[in-house]
DNA sequence: TCTCCTCCCTAACGCTGTTAGGGTCAAGGC
DNA sequence: GCCTTGACCCTAACAGCGTTAGGGAGGAGA
């Protein structure tokens, strides 16, 4: 190598005609798309870097660490998060609703998971406010709003961890079923935690995306 | 370091007799030792290989990689899952107890978490032979189980993994509350979900160790 | 005694994240 | 017009990682 940028452009490039320039958001969403599609430990500096048509020293001039890479790339697969259409009336609903979607958000991206539960995020703390706004006590609220979190986490974690093959001795062929995590399970156990709680005023309340 | 053994012992041990001979399971032992104490990203073969008095390469006259060794870390952490004392009678009561101990061990086992969800073990799997013995049809226990296990996973992760002032602007003093997981919050949110599943004949059925 | 086998060693490979220091070119002040 | 500044990228190198090759020391059995 011969130094790179001067190799396919010398000065016809105002800063970089051949290739788009780097810039924070795209290197977030360039690491996001080698995670998803060759796994976590193929997102390598150097690589990143190839990818964008750059030395791995070079992120470092956008970048603090890796670490901030990994966290953009949570950021920006936080992104589909929002919620256009008419929400649901009933509470209970509603809640279904965004955690499901927050399932299928973690079951597409299965390499990002052990990324995505480092942290719980500020939209679904507003989430949490819409659950006291209802009038439920806000011990109660938490409390909800942890187990419901840690069913869907736990549900996506192991429904992308368990591979086939990996229950020994499965009894008499459910093995096949065991590592088949179907979403009308996850919908059940949903259900299940939320009607174990009650709002003392139910009412219809809009609230934004989350 | 002019050759590790012939420091201490030139040749008055016969075959190690300053340091106890390596297995696998004094291996596995330091390992669990060094993720639990100083985490998951201390435990290096160098690091493991010098906690056992040998330097890195010797190791793999014991073990074929290091993935070996995480694994036997699990077999070691998964041993204190047995239980001694009479069950309960009620089956409600043992699925309970048999997976808010797991959830104790998880939460003794911070660092082990993202190894431990990596597969289904095979002595769960009795325990949901135990569900069908007690007339629950395959496809539902199998449902109950997943939820009860992702509930667990998730809780553990999320309580482990959340850490103070994860959480962006927390809504009138809730977070604190946010990021204490309490253990009543599992234990209810695993009695709704067990609730919401019923066996055929529930009758009290003696099943060993889990 | 000789041989085999177990157990450990040194040395090295290619890879990782990260830093130091320098070069090149567009933009802005005079 | 020039000259300085700063953004952006480079090469080179560091220590550490998992892993492999090849060899040496010493107990066990023929």
């Amino acid at each position: 190598m011969i130094g790179g940028r001067g190799i396919n452009g010398t000065e016809e490039h105002a800063r970089g005609s051949d290739r788009p320039p780097v810039t924070r958001d795209l290197l977030f969403r360039r690491a996001l798309q080698i995670i998803d599609t060759e796994g976590l430990a193929a997102l390598t500096m150097r690589r990143l870097a190839a990818d964008l048509g750059v030395e791995a020293a070079s992120l470092y001039h956008h970048v603090p660490n890796k670490q901030a890479v990994l966290d953009g790339a949570v950021s920006v697969m936080r992104e589909a998060m929002v919620f256009d259409g008419p929400l649901p009336t009933d509470w209970r609903d509603i809640m279904e609703m965004v955690f499901l979607r927050y399932l299928d958000l973690l079951t597409a991206h299965p390499h990002m998971l052990p990324l995505a539960t480092r942290r719980v995020e500020t939209d679904p703390v507003d989430g949490l406010g819409y659950l006291v706004a209802l009038g439920m006590p806000p011990d109660e609220a938490v409390a909800l709003w942890q187990s419901i979190l840690a069913f869907v986490v736990g549900f996506a974690t192991l429904a992308t961890d368990t591979i086939p093959g990996s229950v020994d001795q499965p009894p008499e062929g459910l093995g096949t079923k065991l590592t088949h995590w179907d979403r009308a399970t996850a919908r059940r156990g949903l259900r299940a935690i939320l009607v174990n709680y009650e709002p003392a005023n139910p009412a219809p309340h809009s609230s934004g995306s989350s």
